[in-house]
Formats: C-alpha cells, sequence, structure tokens
DNA sequence: ATCATACACGAACATGCGTTCCATGTCAAG
DNA sequence: CTTGACATGGAACGCATGTTCGTGTATGAT
C-alpha cells in the first residue's frame, strides 16, 4: 500500500486560509484566489486553488467555479472543528454570520393539544420563524429544531411566561435523558407542561424550573408523551408591557 | 431652486435592487453588476452602476472600487426603513445575515453591585459577548445594549432564573417609562432588582413580573437608580440541569 | 425656447481574477 | 535508484466584471 506522510486532513495551509475566509467575513465579500495567497505566503494562485480544491473536497467550503469570489464556508462542516483547532478556526467559526432559521410551529398553552412541526420538516416558505445566532445554540444541528410561542400563564412555574418563545428540539420519549426540561403531553389530564423530566422507580418526577415549587409525580401506568426537549427560552420585552 | 420629478428617495429600482442584494445573500457572495441588471430589468452595466452609486451616497450599500462584486448592504441603514417598504425590502432587512453582537458587561444578583459596561462603550476586543440576530430586537440601534448574565435566584419573581442572560438597554431615570421592566438600584437597601416600573402619586411601583406576586411601592424620597431597562431574556438550558 | 438635471442605453476598454499547463522539489514505497 | 503521489511555483490565457464615454430623452426651471 502506500501511507503518505501528512495527506489527510487539515495542514498548516488549510487552516491559515480557512482563518482568512473568517477574518475577510466582515468585508463583506470572499477574497479572491490571490488576496488568500498574499494573506497565508502563498505565491502561486495555483497553488491556492489547489488548497481551495481540497477544502472543497472535505467539504469545509463550497465554491462556484468561473465567478470571481465565488465561494463560501459551511458553518456546518466549521462546527464540527469544534475547538480542534486554536485560535484562527476558533474565531473563525464565530466570525461567521450565521443565523438558524427556526420555523414557529405555532402556540403552546396549558389546554392547547401542543402543535408539532410539519411531520417532515420538508420545506417551509416564508412563514413565520425566529432567528437564532448558531453561537447560542448548543452547537447541534439545526434542523429538528422548531419554536413554540407560549400562551397564556399556565406555564408559570416553569419560569415562562405569556408571550415568551420556546425553542424545542424534537425527542422521542426514549430519547429523554433525565434533567432534560421537557414539554410533556399528559392525555389522561389533558394538560401539557413544560418540566424537568425525571425517571424514578415506579413513577416520573416532573420538576418545575422554579425552585420554590413542589415537584408533580406520574405514575409509570399514566400514559406520558414528551414532545420535545426544550433548548431556550427567550422572551422579548415590549415597552408598555402591563 | 429646482424640484426634480422623484429624484431624492428610493425608487422602484433601488428597491428591487436592494432586494436583489437580499435575495442573493444566501449564495455567499454578493452579485455582480451585470447579474444585478438581469434580475432587476436593467440593461446597462452602466444604469446599474449609477444606481449603486445612489444606494451608496444614500449610505444603504458600500462598495470597494475595483473589486469584483465588492459591496455589501448596511444592515443598519437598512433597518431605518423598517416596514416603509413592502414585501421586496421587508424580507431584505430579515434576510441579511446580521448578527449583533452585545458585549457581556458581567453579572448581576441581588447583593451585587450591578456592573455598567465600560462608560463609553467605545471598543471592545474579542471580549465575551453575546450574538443576537437583529430580526430578534426591536429594530433599534444596537449600541447603548449590553448584557448581564444573572447569577442567584434572586430574580425568580421577574421570572429570571440563575444564569439566564439578560439584554439591557442604557436608560437615565428621566427616560423611563411607565411599563418598563429595568434594573433598579436601591442604595438604601444595597439591592438590585428587576420590575416593572410605574411612577405613581408620591411613590414607585415595582412589579414583578410573575403577576402572582405583590408589587413593592418605594415612597420618592428614597433614592433609586434606574440602571436599564430590559430588552429581552435568554434561557440556554442544559442538558443535565439540576 | 433654452438649459441643467435625472434617467437610460449600449459599446468599448482595462483590469480583476479563475483556470490551465509546465517545471521542480520532497519523501516514501518497491 | 526509480517511481509516483503530494506539494509548490510561475507564467500564460481568457473569460468575468467594473469603469468610462458618447448619446438620447423626458421634465422642470429660467
Amino acid at each position: 500500500m502506500m501511507m503518505v506522510r501528512k495527506s489527510k486532513g487539515l495542514g498548516e495551509r488549510h487552516i491559515k486560509i480557512l482563518g482568512f475566509l473568517g477574518e475577510h467575513q466582515d468585508k463583506g465579500y470572499p477574497p479572491s484566489i490571490r488576496e488568500i495567497g498574499e494573506q497565508t505566503g502563498i505565491s502561486s494562485t495555483s497553488v491556492v486553488n489547489y488548497y481551495l480544491e481540497q477544502l472543497e473536497k472535505w467539504g469545509y467550503i463550497e465554491r462556484d467555479r468561473h465567478i470571481s469570489r465565488g465561494m463560501r464556508v459551511v458553518p456546518e462542516r466549521l462546527a464540527e472543528l469544534g475547538s480542534t483547532f486554536a485560535a484562527p478556526v476558533q474565531a473563525l467559526a464565530q466570525a461567521i454570520n450565521e443565523l438558524i432559521r427556526i420555523p414557529l410551529a405555532g402556540r403552546i398553552g396549558a389546554s392547547l393539544p401542543m402543535p408539532v412541526p410539519a411531520s417532515d420538516f420538508s420545506y417551509y416558505g416564508p412563514e413565520e420563524g425566529v432567528e437564532i445566532a448558531r453561537s447560542l445554540l448548543p452547537a447541534k444541528k439545526a434542523e429538528e429544531l422548531f419554536a413554540l410561542e407560549v400562551s397564556g400563564t399556565s406555564m408559570i412555574d416553569a419560569m415562562v411566561n405569556d408571550g415568551d418563545i420556546v425553542i424545542m428540539r424534537q425527542i422521542s420519549n426514549a430519547e429523554t435523558k433525565d434533567g432534560d426540561m421537557v414539554a410533556v403531553w399528559l392525555p389522561e389530564r389533558d394538560e401539557t407542561t413544560l418540566k424537568y423530566f425525571y425517571k424514578e422507580k415506579n413513577r416520573y418526577r416532573l420538576q418545575p424550573a422554579n425552585p420554590t415549587m413542589e415537584p408533580i409525580y406520574i405514575p409509570k401506568e399514566e400514559p406520558l408523551e414528551i414532545r420535545g426537549k426544550v433548548v431556550m427560552v427567550i422572551r422579548k420585552i415590549a415597552s408598555g408591557a402591563m
């Protein structure tokens, strides 16, 4: 066989280029091949192109051939790098203006049968949505996420007020882990509630976010549906509330 | 004097161009003059350039001459348009990937002497900050904004929990209007609290956000300092809370 | 009427900038 | 040592794209 020296994996120059692409971000347009060369100490445009082709193959960037400055970084791919690399790329990932548009699936309230986003998340046009900075989220895939506007004060005990927007991730009963804050649908009580979820011997403990309030217990026999896991709560405060 | 027909103000073509710049946003790089022409029904590159120069003069975009696709929209300027124009620009403003980086000024807690951002908001480097989508904010200037991380559960009654991040706008006592949710510093009680603020005959009423809780009254004689107005509250919920 | 100005075209020109091809250097496998 | 994938340069080549200029047409102002 053959086993080349460094080959696979990002080399110093890949990092430099990626880093420069990030720094260049605030210019409003991508750099040209020559500009990349100057900044990364590569004298030949063909070499820069060589690396760009690799970055494209690895999936870190996308290019539109024959178009000046026709390239863009792929934030998702970059996010994967996480903190693997130091400063240069770190800063990059954060510099990448990346907003995630989360579909507003509807409203949720004590008695409302909690809506679930279009089963397959297929495609939602210019519907209403909430834009969140990727840097605010737990850096996971943006799919599976949906938002709900809270209607009514029934979730006061979960520290969630009327008008708040909760960002949720689709999750099944099985996937739910102790300590997750989830939206629970209790068919028998015809009630939806947001609580911290804990499995105990033969019951479920639903703990309110407000530490001054007591948990409620649900016997294991009672049906219980986890509709989603709360990832974030956003409260916009208007000028003249109340 | 002279008063030309339409002149001053954005015309249909300006709007179209601005709109196209927005739509083109997700490509990752700006369009070329010719591309703009095609999409907006302008056959001559010089005419497109003509409009771009105007948009630049009006401050809607910035250009880097002699650089392919060297232009970018100025979100702040665009935000001013507000809902003045219909769909096209509306969508634009929202499509503009624009994150606002709000400096994290520090922590706030019942007994902590609430920190205030670097007096003049001069310049803050890569300090910690929170990135918010402009579309989530009340579309005002991003300056004057700062964020605080809440420490402790002393503001539970304001529906704000330990770890929450509150986005605030600097505001003086005089500017405060009834109904604003503000951070109030009570020197005599050595206490900082978040409450809805109301002026009454000879006292101030500080109303908790949680409707089930009673307001507290501060006699007008007692010193009271409004440190900021709460614009938004963000709660990130970790997987294994509690 | 006459002129200045805003609005529009389209062609020509001069770079900007991506692409391609050829030559060279390096290191590991055979 | 030879071979070959990998890494770099450098210089052309040629389309991509911004800029400039000559022209033409409304509309107001004088």
